[in-house]
DNA sequence: GCCAACGTTGGC
DNA sequence: GCCAACGTTGGC
């Protein structure tokens, strides 16, 4: 399947890393409690679509590999679990608040993609990631940016 | 560990 | 609805 649209989701690889998904092959990328993140999870995301894994808080940071979305989007299941961090009191079974998405390990790159060198690249300047002061967790990619940064880990 | 930047909460 | 206080993210 071509993707269609691309995307970056990032992750703390000491709480969940581009080797843990490789070996699940699969996951529910959930825990997400942002809701411009969680619109972009449960609206814009269509399966088929390409998706950056970033590590944040790491070393090094940057882009790692591929995952493909897969299926449409579910209540994240950890909103109802009481007791513990994810739980949100507004949300009931027929009105969720936080949405997840399932997604499959693609490809792991050889070396990652550092943010550093992602800074240093002049076609990436408008690059959402990089905006000064974002912190979204989930956000598009343009198609050009991730044909580069494909390259990039190429080189 | 520090801290800039941003998001959320809650008093009014 | 405003906005100060607080919490979180995430690079360094």
């Amino acid at each position: 399947m071509m993707a269609e649209k691309y995307w970056l989701v990032k992750t703390e690889p000491s709480v969940y890393s581009i080797d843990d998904l490789r070996r699940d092959g699969e996951t529910l990328w959930d825990r997400v409690r942002n809701h411009q993140a969680k619109l972009f999870l449960r609206d814009g995301m269509q399966p088929g679509d390409a998706c950056f894994i970033y590590h944040s808080n790491a070393h090094p940071t940057g882009v790692v590999g591929v995952a493909v979305v897969m299926g449409v989007a579910v209540a994240d299941p950890t909103q109802f679990e009481k007791g513990t961090d994810g739980f949100e009191p507004r949300a009931t079974r027929e009105a969720a608040v936080w949405w997840a998405r399932r997604l499959k390990w693609k490809g792991r790159f050889a070396a990652c993609v550092e943010l550093a060198a992602l800074r240093n690249e002049p076609k990436l300047a408008g690059m959402r990631l990089l905006a000064r002061g974002n912190r979204l967790s989930v956000m598009p990619v343009e198609k050009f940016e991730f044909h580069c940064i494909e390259q990039m880990a190429k080189a």
